[in-house]
RNA sequence: GGCCCGUUCGUCUAGGGGUUAGGACGCCAGGUUUUCAUCCUGGUAACAGGGGUUCGAUUCCCCUACGGGCUACCA
């Protein structure tokens, strides 16, 4: 395959969508897999839905995931500028260059004009659709005499260009992923290319561009597939060689109807963004690793015909292939999400986690040993999914409790278990070495010499120093905290429970 | 409504004319842990329906149903 160039082309209008990071990720892997180049090109033709600090939005979330793009605005490349509003200069040519050839008209009719008919028509229980069986009626270079049209134009009168569909063609277009799809050209519309405003619709800028930029394979989603035909045409119009065209299937919600929107983040407590978005949560804020994320949305509607699930980004990129990606759309499930970053964090280093488990602490205000940390970290680490758990996991080698679950202690603590706790407590105090087997095996033989059952000892033992029923070896966490601390604590539940 | 795309366990999916239809998530059960979780083992559960083609279809073709997308001077 020679010089493959894709690009990535998002609409500044809002967060990236965790759907469109998948789209950046498909043009990402299958560039780096066959030594092409990965762009960025901001679509921004549509003034009046620019949001501020969207384009900045998309930059950091592909940062963030690791989707370096090669050519981009502020990189710059040789086939710039990367965002239409800087290129607008370049449209009009091209669509005047589509009149004179015949492939497209002038059309001054006005969206009043245009919304009636729809709405007529709509009434009547049919479709309006501006093309060859109307457009002679309407209000365009083809139905006005020449002399009418050059009048119009010199005097400002507003018009749109719109692009003149063949009539009876039978269409063939390739999809990668899809094959062969065969279209009634009598079904398509005279779509607008050129806007009122001087700026050229999606269809004009994305296809003069992709030209302009040498773009060899356009993977987008499939909400694009309706105007592959268009996007065909447009091609044979200027007599350019078309791109190989690749519409990946989209993502749907966990539940219910459609396809995934934030809405469904909202209602399903997970999130929709890669990064925080207003007072929408990012998977980043929400403690996943990047790698995560992209590794299970690479596996949401390709898989490698293999039964490994767990991909760096550079084994993807060895193994991707468009052949390999499914035709039909993947409903998303949240819960994989959460399995996937388990086996990240759990391939976490203890070191590595203690330093991303350090500002919690720091945070939470405990001031505590990084070596110490780490002895925790590899006492919890594996109930662990997030590192933000993991406060919640080993609170209590920090903080000693300050109230038992009344549940628990209705069914540990009895009218004797004081003077057991008591009795531990003498134990644990004439304990030199302080490890977790020494400590184990005199409680273990002090509850034999006293002819105790374990039942009567360990239970509330667990309730007393971790303040729940929960947490690793017992031993472990009594070793870890240290002799006064457990004594400490032993003291304080006995003077609340009595 | 019209046009287009799709349809294997609840979900993500493998497979492909003859298979006990495989894996993963979830769920359930057992084991381990005198706790909870992890972990281990096992289990649950699928080829949308109807016609063809064929010795034989889940696999190929057609129809229906269902799902999805598009139907803007938005991308």
């Amino acid at each position: 395959m020679s010089n493959v160039r894709v690009r990535f082309a998002p609409s500044p209008t809002g967060p990236l969508h965790i759907g469109g990071v998948r789209t950046a990720l498909f043009n990402y892997l299958f560039a780096k897999q066959n030594k092409g180049s990965f762009i960025l090109r901001i679509e921004d033709t549509d003034q009046s839905r620019y949001v501020e600090g969207a384009e900045n939005y998309i930059q950091e979330a592909l940062q963030w995931c690791g989707l370096a793009f090669d050519e981009g605005p502020d990189i710059g490349g040789e086939f710039g500028p990367y965002r239409q509003s800087e290129r607008k200069h370049l449209y009009q040519d091209f669509a005047e260059q589509l009149i004179e050839s015949g492939h497209a008209y002038y059309a001054f009719d006005t969206p009043e004009k245009l919304d009636f008919h729809r709405k007529d028509h709509e009434a009547k229980g049919k479709t309006f659709i501006y093309n060859w069986h109307n457009r002679l009626k309407l209000d365009n270079s083809l139905s006005l005499s020449s002399e009418e049209v050059a009048h119009r134009l010199s005097n400002a009168t507003p018009y749109v260009i719109r692009f003149k569909c063949p009539q009876d063609e039978t269409l063939m277009l390739q999809d990668i992923i899809r094959g062969t799809i065969e279209i009634d050209s009598n079904t398509l519309d005279d779509k607008v290319i050129f806007k009122s405003d001087g700026m050229p619709t999606y269809h004009l800028a994305n296809i003069v561009d992709d030209h302009l930029m040498k773009i060899s394979h356009v993977i987008r989603g499939e909400e694009w597939l309706p105007s592959l035909p268009l996007h065909n045409l447009l091609y044979d119009a200027f007599g350019w060689t078309k791109p190989k065209f690749a519409h990946l299937p989209l993502i749907m919600k966990p539940t219910g109807k459609g396809k995934l929107s934030k809405r469904d983040g909202e209602k399903g407590g997970f999130p929709v963004f890669p990064l925080q978005w207003n007072e929408s949560q990012g998977y980043r804020e929400s403690g996943y690793y990047p790698e995560a994320v992209v590794n299970f949305l690479a596996l949401l509607g390709w898989n490698p015909g293999t039964e490994q699930e767990l991909f760096s980004l550079e084994e993807l990129v060895q193994n991707f292939s468009l052949e390999r990606v499914n035709k039909s759309g993947a409903r998303f499930d949240p819960d994989k999400t959460v399995w996937y970053n388990r086996q990240y964090l759990q391939n976490q280093s203890n070191s590595d986690l203690t330093k991303q488990y350090m500002p919690l602490l720091q945070e939470k205000g405990v001031a505590a040993d990084k070596t110490f940390v780490e002895t925790v970290i590899n006492l919890v680490k594996d109930r662990a999914d997030f590192v933000s758990h993991l406060w919640g996991l080993s609170e209590y080698f920090f903080l000693a409790p300050t109230s038992y679950p009344e549940k628990a202690v209705k069914k540990q603590w009895k009218d004797t278990t004081s003077a057991i706790m008591n009795g531990v407590s003498s134990i644990l105090d004439s304990i030199s070495d302080f490890s977790s087997e020494t400590i184990e095996s005199h409680v273990k033989d002090w509850i034999a010499s006293e002819e105790l059952s374990f039942g009567k000892v360990m239970p509330p033992l667990r309730l007393v120093i971790v303040g729940d029923m929960k947490g690793p070896h017992l031993f472990d966490i009594i070793a870890q905290i240290g002799k006064t601390e457990a004594i400490q604590r032993i003291e304080n539940a006995i003077l609340k429970l009595g």
